[in-house]
DNA sequence: GTCTATAGGCTGATAGAC
DNA sequence: GTCTATCAGCCTATAGAC
């Protein structure tokens, strides 16, 4: 038993040492350049020892996936201690940018890559503790609207994952284009996210 | 002189037919799996002969996304003529949506792939009147904003590149998402859509 | 468990015959 | 101008030796 054991921990260890190894190169060189062959001089060993630890490609491509899903709801998390939904949903869309700005590989692989890995990932519904952290991500914002609701100070009357939908869509755009065309939009990303929540909040509480 | 210039037409019409069937597979396939050999076997030619038309597969994909641009521009500069500047935002938000979800592997060409070819492209600008379609789609919507402050119903104090900016993203992040993650967002494209600019056009005019 | 070696595929691009 | 043939490289994944 004891044996059999430290075979699992043993397992475990170079596994996570792949994952390691492939997030670093997709950070370095981006996802569509991650192979089996770089993760293999990364961690010496031969490229087929890798299939004893993972299936194929695709199968670290999600774990990696997963695991950025986790980093993001690592980031956001934090604010929802915030007992005013109007600053906590600043503080989480600030948290949301820089999260995007300073991991822009990660960024790019949970949000704009192959739909093949990040829609199954995003969609999971949370079963034990480490998943679903795309959906948990989502949720913080829900329950922030579901809160100004509460207040009483939303004049609209769309529901509260629509308007998470839209903000979350807004927020994306402003990360994916500053990401995609580095250079072409002017304006700063802090003052495009302030004036956006501006005009946003300023809309739902007159519209 | 005659004969050159039957040549010059020849090669144009090779060229053409080179970047027709080039569009097609990247519709077909995606821009990933748009190869030398897959556009030969297309034009019923060796795969060589695309090199004495074009220098290697970047400038295909350059000419792509610059014929991208351009439809793009096509679809918005309809809505230019419509004097109300509120009417014309909505019916050029509209006008892009509706080009993004029915030209989905263009709009992820232009918009979403590789830096390399789109931001060179989409930064023209505009020399010849083929030129600089990008550019000159995003000044139809700095216009807007400027025919609005004309108006002077705007009670913010940004300018209009910057709402420009700010909205392109809005309308980006909503498409993005929904070509990315077909299935998350349960709210229906026009309905992101038209909560979006109400929020929008009710803040700018609030805050 | 890990290696070497390789199958079997794809790619962009080029040389040289016709 | 177009072909055939090929180079040189990359890839995933597997078989079989150790």
């Amino acid at each position: 038993m004891g044996s059999s054991e430290r075979k699992e921990r043993q397992k475990a260890k170079l596994q996570q040492q792949i994952l390691d190894a492939a997030r670093e190169i997709t950070i370095r060189d981006g996802f569509a350049a991650l192979t089996m062959r770089k993760i293999a001089d990364a961690i010496e060993y031969a490229p087929g020892t890798i299939y004893l630890y993972f299936e194929n490609r695709d199968e670290i491509a999600i774990q990696l996936c997963r695991q950025g899903y986790q980093e993001l709801l690592d980031c956001l998390q934090p604010t929802a201690t915030i007992p005013d939904p109007y600053d906590r949903l600043r503080a989480i869309a600030s948290a949301y940018m820089d999260f995007g700005l300073a991991n822009t590989a990660t960024y790019r692989l949970i949000f704009m890559e192959d739909p093949k890995f990040t829609n199954a990932v995003l969609s999971e519904v949370p079963i034990d503790s480490s998943d679903g952290a795309g959906m948990k991500s989502f949720q913080l914002l829900v329950t922030i609207f579901d809160d100004m609701k509460a207040k009483g100070r939303l004049s609209i009357d769309a529901d509260s994952a629509r308007l998470a939908e839209i903000f979350w869509t807004s927020l994306h755009g402003i990360l994916s284009l500053k990401l995609t065309f580095p250079g072409f939009l002017t304006t700063p990303s802090e003052e495009l996210l302030t004036t956006m929540t501006d005009t946003f909040l300023a809309g739902l509480s007159q519209a």
